[in-house]
DNA sequence: CAAATTTGACCACT
DNA sequence: AGTGGTCAAATTTG
């Protein structure tokens, strides 16, 4: 167990499986980077006044030539750090995911035929909340279900209602997974008729039918298009809570 | 009428 | 200059 309170401080979370975290697996190539760092600076400390001694034309190269080294050590720590604070999941549900998000944004993306949609937290300016998330629904399904794929940045600080948690919910696949245990989002599986068939063996004919009401509200989440209302969503799972 | 969404403008980065 | 992310005024919705 390893806590990553440098790159996740929001998050400061245990991982159960290091294989899968991108703290733990990243954090020894940051380590390697700022090892590179110092001994630029010190190099740079030893060969500068040399140079400063002997008036030359090539001092400013060399000066230019450190700073280009530290600028490149610097970035590619801060992509390291900004890819570590992003999740992302597939999801044909993209709006149902406990929280509540403002729509700020709509984007064409090159080489996209769908829109790339940008959220934030609805509580944003009341409680500076900083969590934002991306959807933009997939361009290759190799399923009959619509896929979006969900890219969440920043945690939740906000404390607000979460609204009603999902029956069944699975988490789909992720490599970093482990990093966000809050943020559960129904998968193709939520949507299986198996949970079905076994209440239609143990409950009879009364049960029969009440499945397959729940497959047709099931249905109509997984089929239902990026722009759906997030509300009637809800509605549709507070009925499948009440089944 | 307040809240949410839409959409063109703007900005930072490459 | 092209691209992606954000802002904010206009518009829509409940």
């Amino acid at each position: 167990m390893k806590l990553h309170t440098r790159y996740l401080p929001q998050a400061s979370s245990t991982c159960a499986d290091e294989s899968e975290c991108f703290a733990c697996d990243h954090q020894p190539a940051i380590n390697e980077i700022e090892k590179v760092q110092a001994l630029v600076a010190q190099l740079r400390a030893i060969i500068l006044p040399e140079y400063e001694m002997i008036p030359d034309l090539r001092l400013e190269l060399v000066s230019q030539l450190f700073g280009s080294l530290q600028d490149c050590a610097s970035k590619a720590i801060l992509e390291l750090w900004r890819y570590g604070e992003s999740t992302s999941y597939m999801t044909p549900v993209p709006h149902y995911d406990g929280h509540q998000w403002r729509k700020y944004g709509q984007k064409n993306i090159t080489n996209s035929k769908h829109q790339r949609s940008y959220y934030r937290c609805t509580y944003k300016h009341e409680q500076n909340c900083m969590a934002t998330k991306t959807v933009q629904q997939q361009e290759h399904n190799t399923t009959e279900t619509v896929m979006y794929t969900v890219v969440y940045y920043a945690h939740h600080t906000c404390k607000a209602n979460t609204g009603p948690a999902l029956p069944h919910v699975i988490e789909t696949s992720t490599p970093q997974s482990a990093m966000s245990p809050d943020r559960i989002i129904a998968s193709q599986e939520t949507v299986s008729p198996h949970t079905g068939s076994h209440k239609i063996l143990e409950n009879g004919h009364a049960t029969q039918q009440l499945t397959e009401d729940m497959q047709v509200l099931l249905k109509k989440i997984a089929c239902a298009p990026l722009d759906s209302d997030i509300w009637e969503m809800d509605a549709i799972l507070c009925r499948i809570n009440a089944c």
